[in-house]
DNA sequence: GTTTAGCACTCCTCGATCGAGACTGCCAAC
DNA sequence: GTTGGCAGTCTCGATCGAGGAGTGCTAAAC
C-alpha cells in the first residue's frame, strides 16, 4: 500500500506536474519543459536530479533515453491517492448534460444509452453502463398474457420498475381467463417475495386443480431459470474516441480491446465487482486482471435506480487520461442517471 | 442501369477474375498473374489490352500507373448483378450457426445480439441488425400496473409478441383494482385494433366514471407519443473486424465510420429503406447516400418476426468483400433468425 | 483484325544513411 | 544541496537509390 510519505513535498510537486503535463500533451516531460512551466525557481539541473530520483523509486519512467519522464502505473495510483484534485465540470457541460437526460425517453433502457452517449462525449472516452442489477429482487406484480394455443407470455415486475418478460410454452392450451385468474391469484399472494420466497410459497398456494399447479410450477421454474441465464448487459458508447488518442495508432491493441468491450462477458464481470459503497473506483495499468486492459484505465461508479437495485457506469481509456476531470465527470453521469430513473417511478 | 451484354464474353470472365482474386487477396491484379492463374490459354498482352477497355468503360481502375487493376463500384456492381454466384456456406459453418440458434436466450433481445455476434463472426464484417418494425401494429393484450402513488406502468403486447412498456405519471392516485378492471374492460374491447382504432374508439368506451375516461386518455396519448418517438434500434458487433482490413489501417475513415454506427439514427434510415419483398440488397460504395460509407458495401435483408413485423439484417464491410459468400451468409443468418423467433411464439 | 513478344518507361516500396534536435547524466564549481 | 556546462545517446524525419512490378506501345506473326 502507498503512503504519501513516501515522497517529500517537492518530489510529490513534480510527480503531480509531470502528470499533469503528460496527460494533457502526450508528451513525455523533460526537465527543461518542468522548469520553464512549473518551478521557476528551480533549475532543469535540480529537476534532473529528482526526475533521476522518481525513476528510481518507480512512480516514472523513460520510453528512451533521450526522452523526457512519464508516469508508471505506480506514478498515476500516487497521483490519484494523493495528489489530484477533480475538477469540477463547467457550467456549459453541466447544462448540456442536465439537457441530454431532460430529453431522454421516459424508459429505462432509454436512459441508459443517454448516460452512454453523454458520458462517452464528455470524457471523449469508451463509456460503459451496466443494466441495473438486482439484489434479491422483489416481485411487485406478475402478469400472464395468452400468446397462441399452448404460449404464456410472463411478464414480471420488480421492485425498482423492473421489467422482466418471458415467453413458455405449456403441454396443455390455456384461456385468458383462467390465466387472468392465476395472475390475480398470484399477485395478491406474492407481492414483496423474492423470486426464491416465491417458489418455496408455490406448495402452500392452493392451486384448485392439478393442471393449474403443474402449469405454475412450470411458470416459476421457467422464471428463475431466466434469472439465472440472463447475463448482464453492458452498454458502450465512444469507441471513436478510442481512436483519436495516439497510443492506439497501432490496431493490435485496439483488436484486442474491442474484443473486449464488444463481447462483453468478461467487462460485465469487472465492472459488477465495483462497490457500492464506494464513490469513484478507478483501475490503472496492469491493475486490471485483463490483460487486455494493461495499457488502459477504468474510472467507475455506481448508480441508484431503487433501494436494491443499482448498476455501474463508467468510463475506459489510456491510462493517460485526465483523472481528475474524468472523476468529476463520471460522479456527474451517475447522479443525473440517477435521478433520471428516479423520475421514471414518480 | 446496366445490362449484361455491355461487355462480351470474355470481358465479363477477365472481370469476374479481376474481382475476385482481388477481394481474395487484396492486391492489385496485373495482367500477368491473370494470364497464369486464370486464362492459360493467353498472352499477358492480350488481357492487357482488355483490361485497357475495362479500365476506359469506367469498370476497373488503376491506383497508379505501375500497378495492377482493381474494380471500380461499377465495376462491383455489374459482378454482383450478372458474374457472382452466392458461395453456400460449410456445413461446418451452417451447424455452428445453428447452435449458436438453439442456445439463444429464449426472448426477442437474446436472439437478435445472438443474431449480430454470429453474423459479424461469420462474414468478418461489422453485422448490424434492427429490432423489428410493426407496420399497422395490432394490440393483443393490454396490461396496466399501479408502481408508486401516481405512476402506472402499461404494458402493450402487440402482434407477434412485441413487448411496448411505459410509465405515465397521472393527476390523481389509482388503485390496482381499479387500473386491472380497466385493463380487463380494454382487453375485451381492444383486441386485434391498432393503437390508431382504439384511439378513435375511446370515445364510445362506456367508460364509468369521468376520471376513468381521462385516465384512459391520457394513457393512449401517452402510448402514441411513445410509439412516435421510439426510434429505431441499431445492434451491431464485429467493429473489431474492421480492424484487420487493410483499407482501415489509416484512422481517418474509421473514426467517420464508428460515429455513423455508434449513433445509429442515420444507419437505421438506411436499414429501414430495405425492400420487405427483396431477396438480398447490395449498396456499393459511393452509391451509398452517406458519405462516411463512400468505400463501404451493404449487404442487407429482411428477417420475418410475424405477419406485419420485420427487421433489416445485414453487414457492412469494405467494398471489397466476398459478396458471394457474404450474400450466402447473411441469408442463413436471416433465415435462422426468423425461426429463432418463430419459435418464440409456439 | 487479333494476338503476341519485346522493350522502354513509370511509379511505388523499402532499406540505408545522415543530420537535427531533445534530453540526459555526470562533473566540477558555487 | 544546487547549478552551469558539456559530451553522449537516442529518436525522428528527410533524402536517396536500388529493386521490382506492371504498363503502354510498336512491330511482327497468326
Amino acid at each position: 500500500m502507498l503512503e504519501p510519505t513516501q515522497l517529500d513535498e517537492r518530489k510529490q510537486r513534480i510527480l503531480k506536474a509531470v502528470v499533469s503535463d503528460y496527460t494533457l500533451t502526450g508528451i513525455p516531460v523533460g526537465s527543461q519543459v518542468l522548469a520553464a512551466k512549473y518551478f521557476l525557481a528551480l533549475s532543469s539541473a535540480t529537476i534532473r536530479n529528482e526526475l533521476a530520483d522518481l525513476v528510481g523509486t518507480g512512480y516514472l519512467q523513460q520510453p528512451h533515453t533521450s526522452a523526457g519522464r512519464i508516469p508508471t502505473d505506480r506514478g498515476y495510483r500516487y497521483f490519484v491517492d494523493f495528489l489530484m484534485q477533480p475538477e469540477a465540470a463547467p457550467v456549459s457541460i453541466r447544462r448540456a448534460v442536465k439537457q441530454e437526460f431532460d430529453n431522454a425517453p421516459h424508459q429505462l433502457e432509454g436512459i441508459l444509452e443517454k448516460a452512454a452517449m453523454v458520458l462517452a462525449q464528455i470524457t471523449e472516452n469508451v463509456s460503459l453502463v451496466t443494466a441495473p442489477q438486482v439484489t434479491e429482487a422483489r416481485i411487485k406484480h406478475i402478469d400472464l398474457v395468452s400468446l397462441e394455443a399452448q404460449s404464456v407470455l410472463i411478464i414480471l415486475v420488480l421492485e425498482g420498475n423492473l421489467i422482466k418478460q418471458q415467453i413458455v410454452n405449456l403441454e396443455h392450451a390455456i384461456s385468458q381467463e383462467d390465466l387472468s385468474h392465476m395472475a390475480a391469484m398470484l399477485n395478491r399472494k406474492v407481492r414483496g417475495q423474492s423470486a426464491e420466497e416465491l417458489t418455496a410459497r408455490i406448495v402452500q398456494l392452493g392451486a384448485d386443480r392439478v393442471e393449474q399447479r403443474r402449469i405454475l410450477e412450470r411458470l416459476l421454474e421457467s422464471i428463475k431459470n431466466h434469472q439465472a441465464q440472463r447475463q448482464t448487459v453492458v452498454l458502450h458508447d465512444g469507441v471513436r474516441n478510442l481512436l483519436r488518442h495516439p497510443e492506439f495508432v497501432e490496431v493490435n491493441r485496439l483488436e484486442e480491446l474491442l474484443e473486449l468491450i464488444e463481447q462483453g462477458a468478461q467487462m460485465a464481470g469487472i465492472l459488477q465487482q465495483v462497490a457500492f459503497e464506494k464513490d469513484v473506483e478507478i483501475i490503472i495499468g496492469r491493475e486490471n486482471t485483463s490483460t487486455g486492459l494493461r495499457e488502459c484505465s477504468l474510472v467507475l461508479t455506481t448508480y441508484k435506480m431503487a433501494d436494491r437495485v443499482r448498476g455501474t457506469v463508467g468510463v475506459m481509456g489510456p491510462t493517460r487520461m485526465r483523472y481528475g476531470q474524468i472523476v468529476a465527470r463520471v460522479r456527474l453521469v451517475s447522479q443525473m442517471t440517477s435521478e433520471a430513473l428516479a423520475n421514471l417511478g414518480n
